[in-house]
Order: C-alpha cells, then structure tokens, then sequence
RNA sequence: GCGUCCGUAGCUCAGUCGGAUAGAGCAACGGCCUUCUAAGCCGUGGGUCGCAGGUUCGAAUCCUGCCGGACGCGCCA
C-alpha cells in the first residue's frame, strides 16, 4: 500500500514532537480547512498544552524547528494559538500523484485476505418479490462487498433467505386449500413428489398476503399456519418437498431482480441453512445453563447482576415447539463462527431490528461464540414519501423494485429525449443509457445519505438530474472519455505529469483523497463518503476543464500533461462508480 | 413506562474520536455556450447548528437536563 500525504506529514510532524518529547501521536496532520492558510494543518501543539505541555505557540515553533530533513514541504506558518500551516512543493504533489495513478486499486489495496468478512443481505423472503423495502439493503450491502473486496478483505455474500419462519406455514396452507389432492399434503403419500412446481411466483405472491391477512383476523387460520411450519421445521416429507419448490421458484425471481440492479451474492443460503446447527446451539445453551423453560417456551433471559432485566428475552423455541428467526440467527451465526470462520460477520438489516440483534449477539456473547469475530448490525433507516412516512405507491400498496425501476428508467428516456445529444443514437444505446442512468438515479440517491439515517424518496426530484446526483457523475465520465477519443483524434496522448498548477491544484488534492474516503467509508461500513468523495472529484474537474481548455492548449509537453490529468481523474471516477454498484457509459 | 436513533439554510442532506469564517444540492437572484457534452461552470442572498446549563484557550461536535419527531419492546420476520 502506498502511504498518503497525510500518513508523510504526520510522520513527520510526529517525530518533531517526539524530539521534543511529546506523543508522536501530536504530529497528525490533515487537510487545512481554510485552503487559503494552507495545504495541510498540524493542531498537536494545542492538544499538546492542553496535556500540560505549556504555550501551544511556544510548542508550534519547537516542533518546527525539529522537523527531520525533507522534499515534501515547502514552507510552515505558526499561527495563534498553534496551528501549523504547511505549505507543500508542487512537484512532490505531481510524483505522489503520479505513484499513486500507476496503481490499479490506487495505492488503496492490501493483503487482507487473512480476514474473512461476511456480509448478510438482510435476507429477501420466499414468495415476496423485492420491493422498495429491499432496496436500502441490496444496494447498501452489495456497495459494501465490493468496497470491501477492493480494499483486499476476503468477502462473502450471503442472500440469507427468510425461507424457515411461519409464512412458509401460511403458503402451505395456502395451497393446500386451493389444490387438496395434491401430493404433499397425503401423509400417506410416499413420494417421489413431482419435479415440477405446483406454484409459479405469481401463485405465490397471491397466496401469501391473502394468507397473511387471514391470519391476522383468524386464530384458527393462524393456529393452522404455525401447525404446518412446525411440521415443515420437524421434516414431514411433503412439506419439505413443497417448501423446496416454493424456494426455487423464489429464488428465480429474485435473482431476476437483483440482476437487474446488478447485485450479485456468493452464496444464496437461508434460514433454513442453520437448521442443522440450531440442535447443537440449543444444547450447548442448555449445558451451559443459558436458556430456561419461561411460560412454555425456550428463552435466553437477559439479566444484570441485581437480576434486572436489561432486555427483553430471546425465544428460541415458541410454546408450540417451533424455533424463530432470533433461533435461525443464532445457529447461523454458530455456523458462521466455527464452520466458515469469519473474522467479522456484518448485518446489513433495517435498523428497526436492533433490539433483535442485540439479543442475538448478547446469547452470543453468553455462550462464549465471540472468539476472535466481530459481530455487528450494520443497520439502516428506512426509505419514507414526501409524508414522511414509509414509501408506498400512489394508491397505497406496495411499490414493487421491479416497477421502481422501470419509473426511474422512464425518466431518464425522457431526459435523454430532451437534450439534443443522443438524437442519432441506435435504439438499443437509448435503451442502455436509459437502465444505466436510471440505475444511478436509484443508487447514488441512496448511498449518498448516511446509512443509518431515514431519507425521502422522491423519484421526481432525484429524477431532476441537477445537482448531487448518479447522472451527473455519469455525465463527467462521459465527458472526459469525449476529451481522451477527441485528443486521440488528433493524437494527442496523455504524458508525462508536470509539476502541479494552480488551476490543477484543487483536482490534484482531491484526487489524493481517494484513500481516506475508501478507508472511511470501510471504518463506519458508509458508503456516502464514497459518493460524497466522487462528487466533489467530479466538481473539481468540471471547474479546472472550465478554466483550462485542454485540447487547444499549444504547448504539447502541457496538453500531454493536461490529459494525463484528465485520464486519472477518468480512472478514478469508474473505479469510485463501480465500487458503488453503478456502471457507466461511453457518452450520453 | 423502558430502550434505541434522529433534530444543522425555505426544502433534501453532509460535517459530530473539539479546532480557524458551519458546507453541498435543490429552490431564488445575477453572469457565462461561433470554443473539449450548459444534465455544466462562476458569483449573490439565505443559519439563535431543537432549547437551557456545564467542561475548554476553543463546542454543531463532549457531559447533564428538558422539548420535539421516528422506531422498537416474549411466542411474526
């Protein structure tokens, strides 16, 4: 990994503290936050006086005169109370830059492979196509994987289906009142069972919410459900053989969909995975005197030392003997721990579902599971109307991704109609311009808010196209890579770098940042300092090609430069997209 | 009642392991296309950082209390 300007000068500051004998930890040095003081700030002397090291100002000039020999910094200014101003020489700027572009992950990629990262998707259920609630989830974790990939962290995605809970009782009951005579419902029948599905995903999707809604008002319904998902948990035959279409069907679908907004997994496992894995679990919980017998069902009790509860407990098997998700969890976890021995298990999952993932990483914690994995709810908030509450259709119901993304898709053919650039394009361009726009519209407007916070999706003002958006970013690529085939035209090659200009000072720095923002983004598991990272990089080229234009430029040693600049600016730009998930296009 | 999270410009949001004059986008206003894609760039106006205390040379950021909002709270997921 190569080290960033700030690594350099805080190591150098450091030492300069440490001959003075402070902390080396004083000399961190960062971006100066008013850019007409400064390239970069050292505030140590003023952490430092308040530990008692006296006058800051004082400290600021002793430190500088300690500074080791080097060819990074052109010259300090102290400042009251103590801040250290530096000023760096722009040649060193160019070289940093130049080390840097010749990488292809940009100096961000490190041996991590030693650390195994698993990433739960917060689980898409049988029988429910996506909707707008699996959006947060499918593009926040598959942001996540890659980022993580990129950075050299072993990583494995799990689709984590909601395949073992009481709604796959509800679909077989569902069934079984509309089709009786089929097979898996004779428990005299002993197979084999059809290869062909009796359901399709539309059978599915009917069944289900009238299913679920009858359950609601109906105890006899709802006693019935939780029957045949306790039958199913316990291995009755034709369940299982029915269970196992419904989940092909499922998965089908929803591989459909997550193809469409380009997300892909490693593994496609379930809750029903940790099946095998619950009975040890229970034991083990049992034995070490973790669960108790509360009201007829199986519960971990959470208690402070005085016997107070800290949380409500977490059931593991219901009075009626069947385990539930915090169960499924558990063992998955249990699996994930001791089978796949990840390092560090992320949950990508609502945030309304904090208390459930507290109880599950605190049963955990009581067995003993930790070891050396890190566990967390890498949570998120939810995607509200311009009411401020959760986002629906116009009539109400439930928008589905596939419909979402068809909307998104109509806005950006209109747009692509109403400028004038794309009239000559093939149909099929328009058609590729069309998803790939639309896509960024969806993505960049998610990733682009802190995770953990709701946000307001209005599809008409994201679909605006001005300002902070996917389509503006794809707008800057596609002009840049107009610049490179224009210069190409006339041969004009990117060179070699020349010392950094003013003009080209604001896009170099920036371009330096890259690193911080991935190392951020991987820290808080936040991809909006990612987007936030490409968007002002995306600014900070429109302004210098505004100011300077590259082709006309008469000295060729400078245009060769001019290009170089542009190109890495270009190759950052897709790499930053494609680690968001958002592909990009040759022109628009 | 208990718990978690949030409150920053008219609107949507960054910034919160304390640092200099709190930043973007949208909306408003004013410039810039015979010139590399104007879905753009440059500029102007707009803020008691929910309120009140406290810690500090320095607080949107840390501590305490309050107000307002969202969500969750044993047999759904």
């Amino acid at each position: 990994m190569l080290t960033t300007i700030e690594h350099d000068l805080s190591q150098l500051f450091g030492q300069a503290f440490e001959a003075n004998d402070l902390s080396f930890d004083f000399g961190a040095t960062v971006r100066c936050s008013r850019p007409e003081l400064g390239d970069f700030q050292c505030n140590g002397a003023m952490a430092a006086a308040k530990q008692g090291a006296g006058n800051p100002f004082v400290t600021a000039e002793k430190v500088v005169a300690a500074l080791p020999d080097n060819d990074i910094i052109k010259n300090v200014e102290i400042v009251r109370p103590g801040f250290i101003n530096v000023f760096l020489h722009s040649d060193y700027l160019a070289t940093k830059l130049k080390s840097f572009s010749n990488d292809h992950t940009f100096g961000c990629a490190e041996d991590l492979s030693d650390t195994k990262v698993m990433i739960d998707f917060g689980g898409p259920n049988v029988a429910k196509s996506m909707h707008v609630g699996h959006l947060r989830t499918a593009i926040i974790g598959d942001a996540l994987q890659r980022i993580f990939r990129f950075k050299g962290y072993n990583v494995v995605s799990d689709a984590h289906l909601g395949d073992w809970g009481t709604q796959m009782g509800m679909l077989i009951e569902g069934l079984k009142k509309r089709q009786p005579d089929l097979p898996y419902f004779d428990e005299n029948y002993t197979g084999p069972y059809p290869e062909e599905s009796p359901v399709t995903i539309q059978d599915l999707e009917t069944i289900y919410p009238e299913e679920s809604g009858l359950c609601k008002s109906d105890d006899a319904a709802a006693e019935k459900a939780r029957q045949a998902t306790l039958e199913l948990q316990n291995g009755r035959e034709g369940y299982r053989a029915l269970w196992k279409h419904f989940v092909e069907v499922s998965i089908a679908t929803l591989k459909r969909d997550y193809g469409e907004l380009g997300v892909t997994f490693d593994l496609w496992k379930g809750e029903s995975d940790a099946d095998p894995f619950i009975p040890k679990v229970l034991a083990e919980l049992e034995e070490k005197n973790i669960s108790i017998k509360d009201q007829g069902a199986l519960i971990v009790p959470f208690l402070d030392e005085e016997g107070e509860k800290l949380m409500p407990p977490l059931i593991l098997r219901k009075s009626d003997g069947a385990v539930m998700y915090g169960t499924t969890d558990l063992a998955t976890l249990y699996e994930r721990v001791h089978d796949d021995k990840a390092n560090i298990v992320l949950y990508v999952v609502d945030g309304r579902q904090q208390q459930h993932f507290k109880q599950v990483f605190a049963a955990a914690d009581l067995m003993g599971m930790e070891q050396s994995t890190v566990y967390e709810h890498t949570y998120f908030g939810t995607v509200n109307g311009k009411d401020g509450k959760p986002f629906k259709t116009r009539s109400g119901g439930v928008m589905k991704l596939h419909d979402l993304i068809q909307m998104a898709k109509d806005e950006a053919r209109k747009k692509l109609a109403e400028s004038n650039f794309g009239v000559d394009f093939e149909e099929a361009e328009k058609e590729d311009i069309a998803h790939k726009v639309a896509i960024s519209t969806l993505k960049f407007a998610d990733l682009r808010n802190f995770r953990i916070k709701d946000y307001i999706f209005d599809l008409e003002k994201f679909s605006e196209f001005e300002g902070k958006t996917g389509p503006y970013l794809l707008m800057q690529v596609a002009r840049i890579k107009s610049i490179l085939r224009k210069a190409a035209d006339i041969n004009a090659q990117p060179g070699e770098l020349l010392p950094t200009s003013d003009n080209e000072k604001a896009l170099t720095f920036k371009l330096l940042e890259f690193n911080g923002a991935l190392d951020k983004t991987i820290e808080k598991r936040a991809p909006h300092f990612l987007c936030e990272h490409l968007y002002n990089l995306a600014q900070d080229f429109s302004s210098f090609y505004q100011k300077q234009h590259i082709l006309k430029e008469p000295d060729e040693l400078k245009r060769a430069s001019l290009l170089k600049l542009s190109s890495i600016c270009l190759a950052q730009m897709e790499i930053g997209l494609e680690l968001l998930g958002i592909e990009t296009l040759e022109r628009m």
